[in-house]
DNA sequence: GTCTATAAACCGATAGAC
DNA sequence: GTCTATCGGTTTATAGAC
């Protein structure tokens, strides 16, 4: 008993030393992702970086692929962690506040980490295929946390639902399978609105990251939150 | 006078074999992107494809870069020409559904060339500077064909500028010098809901082409549709 | 767990013969 | 304009000594 004890803290003190040499190594590998981009991340460099011999890396991360596993995890919950911030910071004010808010805190993060988002919403790494078991989880928190300001404000009634055409029925029934599955009852122009602003945001982040915007505009993050207002606004958010 | 006819005639012959082999060239690399991606783009492996040694495509083309160069113009323009005749097209049409068929044009090129699309809207390449006075006027057509239908459609008045609040002031000075530029004499209000649904389209094809909304719906298209539909009433284009 | 050493590839770019 | 040959680098990944 006492024996187990002290075995299984020895064996703990290992792997605490294991997972700090382990983030040393995913902290060096997202520098490289600054200046190389991910297809060319480098489990040499990223050796050479920390002055270790490549090979000793492998006994830490199994290959270049897991290695970018890891990062990409680790920027989903970077990101979803400060979408979730913002969106818990506005409860109780105007959803369309907080759906501004909630847009506006993942820009900031994706301006002061543009090669982590990059690496999230950019063009896939070819040849490496993200495990959806471990991925998807972190990967779902960003969006989760926009769709929860739409969920809150639909449970309070805070949803103008506007006068349109009806979506018409293939989409329909998807849309209603989507809402069940994410606990979201509102009808489908409800949905399709979401989608519309979600999109947006991520696209108008995209074009400004991605130099799409440039001798366009010169104010990016007030025509960023003015978009961002009126995708609040064709939602039917409230303010 | 006969003679330079003739030498100009031969010269003409030999650039018109150059250009051919250079298309080759380019041919090959658009093969290329689709496996390896535009980071990895090698000068080798094309001349490899075309069963010849590495140092004779440097006749042809001076660096990897400038090869890069020639695939991004060739894209642009090949978008570029798609999204000007879904507009010539539908000349005449309400603009709200010209909006939509150009919006569905752009996305039909985009699944049909998801890595050239992904060399124009992805992650820009790391070290790789795109020559602007080579790609810009290639990459101006595809928002110039949309903007043309928003331009259309003001000169017509057939847009509802919708009732809301103004648009704030250092935003405001710097849309209408945008206005002045494009020649869209139109207010504020109206150009930021044409930035909202420029970036919404872009935004959602690349979420679809770069795996982001797998598993949330099925009916892609239909969604796509009705999300642009949406934007065009945003905008105020009437149907 | 870190080291040396190695295999077996790859790349951009250039020099110089033909 | 294509060829051979070369320079000077890069990579992933493994084997085996310590």
């Amino acid at each position: 008993m006492c024996d187990t004890g002290r075995v299984s803290r020895i064996q703990s003190a290992r792997e605490r030393a294991r997972a700090e040499v382990t983030a040393e190594i995913v902290a060096a590998a997202r520098r490289q992702l600054a200046d190389v981009g991910p297809t060319n991340l480098s489990l040499r460099a990223v050796a050479r970086e920390l002055g270790v011999v490549s090979s000793a890396v492998y006994r830490y991360v199994a290959s270049r692929d897991e290695l970018l596993t890891l990062l990409i995890v680790e920027a989903y919950d970077a990101l979803g962690e400060r979408a979730e911030a913002a969106v818990a910071a506005t409860r109780g004010d105007a959803p369309a506040d907080r759906w501004v808010e909630a847009a506006l805190a993942i820009r900031a993060w994706a301006g002061e980490h543009p090669h982590e988002y990059a690496l999230l919403y950019g063009t896939p790494v070819p040849g490496y295929q993200a495990p959806e078991e471990e991925t998807t989880p972190a990967g779902t928190r960003v969006s989760e946390a926009l769709l929860s300001v739409v969920r809150d404000a639909w449970a309070a009634g805070r949803i103008d639902v506007p006068e349109g055409p009806a979506v018409a029925e293939p989409l329909a029934a998807d849309l209603a399978g989507f809402a069940e599955r994410v606990d979201l009852p509102a009808p489908p122009t409800v949905l399709v609105h979401t989608f519309a602003a979600w999109s947006q945001l991520f696209g108008l982040i995209s074009l400004e990251l991605f130099s799409q915007t440039r001798g366009v505009v010169e104010r990016h993050e007030d025509l960023f939150r003015a978009t961002a207002t009126t995708m609040a606004a064709v939602i039917g958010l409230r303010r």
